[in-house]
DNA sequence: CCAGACGTTGTT
DNA sequence: GTCTGG
DNA sequence: CCAGACGTTGTT
DNA sequence: GTCTGG
């Protein structure tokens, strides 16, 4: 699963990587990016340009709305059956920017938080999927979710499931693909020799903690 | 037909 | 909205 | 994902 | 235990 991550690069890089537009109300470095916060998003319908999305997918027929803090991750092996999904997975993709991801492993004494990295890529992609609901007011929220699927060699040391990571030229087929078979294929587990993974402190632990010194590794 | 669900992970 | 279950 | 709350009435 | 909030 992926429940928190990182995106903790400059402004300017992200703007050089991902060849969009500066939003100018988007500076902060997130090294504890958490579900229900508002994080940055290159969608296909504006690929051009990096805006603010919650975390939690919010269905657009959804009633209530509180179901987006169950849909922070949608499994890439059921995601074209799903209702919640299926529309979402055919029309509305996205990038979500990261630099890491973290992952805790779990046994019986404890829960040791790993961070993960590629280790020739500073920035990647996680591969998402958006929805706009509207409530009552008729106040549009923007939210998604991040697309998981089976772990690699690396990733299985540590957790049964993973987050779908796009390859650099994928990305763009993530956001240009009309083709189910095309999406398919770019739902897969990254290659475990591209990756790297480090435990780091409890610190993580808190949401409210969000600072660099997360990324330390543990010794 | 209408009503009701619509999700993942981890843990038991 | 769309699908499943009754 | 983890952390933290989990309740009401009446009074200021 | 279970839900909400970050």
């Amino acid at each position: 699963m992926c429940g928190r991550y990182s995106i903790s690069k400059n402004i300017e890089e992200i703007v050089e990587n991902f060849k969009i537009e500066v939003l100018k109300d988007f500076s902060a470095q997130l090294f504890n990016a958490a579900p229900m916060m508002k994080l940055p998003v290159i969608t296909n319908t504006d690929p051009k340009k990096l805006q603010l999305f919650s975390w939690g997918l919010i269905p657009s027929w959804s009633k209530d709305p509180t179901i987006g803090n169950k849909m922070i991750n949608a499994r890439g092996e059921t995601i074209f059956e799903k209702p919640s999904f299926r529309s979402c997975i055919r029309n509305k993709r996205c990038l979500v920017p990261a630099d890491s991801f973290y992952e805790w492993k779990k046994t019986e004494e404890k829960k040791q938080p790993f961070r993960i990295k590629l280790k020739k890529r500073g920035l990647f992609s996680l591969a998402g999927i958006w929805d706009e609901w509207k409530d009552v007011d008729g106040k549009i929220k923007s939210t998604f979710s991040i697309i998981t699927t089976s772990p690699n060699n690396l990733m299985s040391e540590i957790h049964d499931r993973m987050p779908v990571i796009l390859q650099k030229d994928d990305e763009e087929k993530w956001l240009l693909a009309n083709d189910v078979n095309e999406i398919s294929s770019l739902i897969t587990s990254y290659p475990a020799i591209e990756m790297e993974a480090c435990p780091i402190s409890l610190m993580v632990n808190s949401p409210r903690n969000n600072s660099a010194e997360i990324h330390t590794p543990l010794n």
